[in-house]
DNA sequence: TTGAAAGCGATACCAC
DNA sequence: GTGGTATCGCTTTCAA
């Protein structure tokens, strides 16, 4: 008696199934079946007799009994684990919109760092939910992830993980923090830093070593690289002030933008510096925070819509499909420079 | 063929079925069953034979098999609508955390205002979902709601539905905006305005009206009362500039915190106004933002986990299932004082 | 095109 | 405590 007891009165009253509809109508259950699969070959009055029957005694078909019978569920698991950087909701939101256009529904694994990672994750086996979409700066090893994705789709949105044989699709973080590190060159800066969140996220590593190379190659000084141990406003603060501490730059790269915002507020109101005539800020992701006239940060915009669509498309056409060549699609972002990152001299 | 062709060659493996097990170990099905159902009357030693075995050969219940006989599916639905609003995405995060914790999963309907609400909703039906949780500021009638959860356990989140007939657990607005009125006038403040967001949702109708009447109790001056239109940043800079242009406040406030911001900033920057000192500022919420030192927002805030607490608690108690007593729970927030709103006089 | 019947993989009731 | 078996509601051959 560990479950809730149902009161009796309606609660109990099952919905209609399609054999009783059969049998109301006079016509087999096959034929119910039919008139609700689309293209199935069915006279076409009686799929609409069926329908507009189906209409008034309220019969919608059971999803669960489709998925045992068709061993296909519709459903793909979303595996996210920080909500908190901006970043992941907007994507959520858009990603999970995207899979409802083309019927599919999406069923959220929120994982926790701290506890049992499997036992987290054996739900998305145990669901047989058709594909599986991890979203997650977190470190889940590739024998983990292999593990709750076998014999499913499964797809890496914004991560790459060598050893799992997932495919993936991401951003050219490459191609964005030298972008980064030419506006900072084009605009005078000559001494810049680099602000990690999880220094050890292949993210992070893309972007930290392009920038440091790109800064190489132009002969500007890397002042500092400091890891400030997460993505949040309050880690980029501390980062932030930790480089004035240790003797400044003229141009700070965040690996991300809600890091970017704390180090601004901090370099303005702590350390009392003009951004962006004493020094540039920029950020990476392009968050609504990020055109806020009081932030207004350079930054690199990540291509979601595209990334979506993408990952969209290659659960649909099957081409994350174990078995499948596994595919890493980078895609183009977009540097946005806002003021965050004016010029030093217009000479 | 419209369904993407799945490679023959590991994919199509299905996984072990319990009567395969059930075979193999030359015990029946039903004994394979009960080894995992918790507290099901089995040996001890027959079931971790069993589960020893079910784990050597990796064998998993199939959750699909088991919901079409059960008619349980672990399942909640959470509606959606307005991402946008950072409170709602960590709200999100919590809560399927704590159904995950009590062995539901959440399935996401993100739901847009445009389109057909029905049609978004009927696969809350097809699938079966025990639960129905809706948190959604967006305007969904009555009749849609009743529609899409009937016949199963529903429960709004920071909403009330007059006409739906289903319970709710919400923060205590109107405790919430006569604590901010008061603080406003404990603070020196005697011209104050209130910003709306979405001027028909209850959220803001409780507030406001609590608000506007404690502001009359206290014999405040209520200078402007403009509706923003949305519940986003740069709403809430338009609405402080046109407060400002009506002939301005000594305080405001907004009917959540990224109003709130979006206004603060608008105050300093555009209409070059110091908070706290010619005018103050408060919002609704508590969001991370409220807290950077940058806003350092006053405001009240939301108890999110006694309200997810008292949510997952009546989903797993059944006092939200059809047939129980509708129940609305108003839980109580705190006033969160920071310097947005300091003393306008210490004398 | 249509209907009958055999699954899909569990659960639950029934004897023993 | 254990094994047989009907059942959940739909999909999918297979004949007609």
């Amino acid at each position: 008696m560990d479950k809730p007891e149902i009161p009796d009165d309606k609660a109990k009253r099952r919905p209609i199934t399609a054999r009783q509809l059969a049998r109301m109508l006079g016509v087999s259950q096959s034929a119910v079946s039919r008139a609700f699969t689309p293209g199935a070959s069915i006279a076409p009055d009686l799929r609409d007799r069926i329908k507009q029957f189906a209409e008034e005694v309220d019969y919608h078909p059971n999803a669960i009994a489709s998925m045992l019978s068709k061993s296909r569920t519709n459903i793909v698991g979303i595996v996210v684990s920080d909500m908190q950087n901006p970043f992941y909701p907007a994507l959520i939101e858009k990603l999970s919109r995207s899979l409802q256009r083309v019927g599919l529904q999406s069923l959220l694994f929120n994982i926790t760092k701290g506890s049992n990672l499997e036992e987290q994750l054996s739900a998305l086996r145990r669901y047989n939910v058709d594909a599986v979409i991890i979203i997650s700066a977190t470190i889940l090893s590739g024998q983990t992830l292999r593990w709750a994705t076998e014999g499913r789709a499964a797809l890496l949105i914004n991560r790459v993980v060598e050893d799992a044989d997932l495919s993936c699709v991401i951003c050219d973080n490459v191609a964005g923090s030298r972008a980064i590190a030419d506006h900072f060159y084009e605009t005078g800066r000559r001494r810049v830093a680099y602000v990690s969140g999880l220094s050890h996220t292949t993210t992070n590593r893309e972007r930290q070593n392009a920038f440091v190379t790109r800064v190489a190659e132009l002969g500007m000084t890397l002042c500092a690289r400091v890891d400030a141990g997460e993505y949040s406003y309050e880690a980029g603060r501390r980062a932030a002030m930790e480089i004035v501490e240790r003797g400044g730059a003229d141009a700070i790269f965040f690996a991300n933008d809600i890091l970017a915002a704390g180090g601004l507020d901090a370099l303005r109101e702590e350390a009392g510096l003009s951004v962006p005539d004493d020094i540039a800020v920029a950020g990476f992701d392009d968050i609504a925070l990020a055109s806020w006239p009081h932030y207004a940060l350079t930054t690199f915009r990540q291509p979601v819509d595209e990334i979506i669509a993408v990952a969209v498309g290659m659960i649909e056409d099957g081409s994350c499909y174990p078995g499948r060549p596994i595919t890493i699609k980078r895609l183009p972002g977009e540097l946005i420079v806002r003021s965050s990152s004016h010029r030093i001299s217009d000479s």
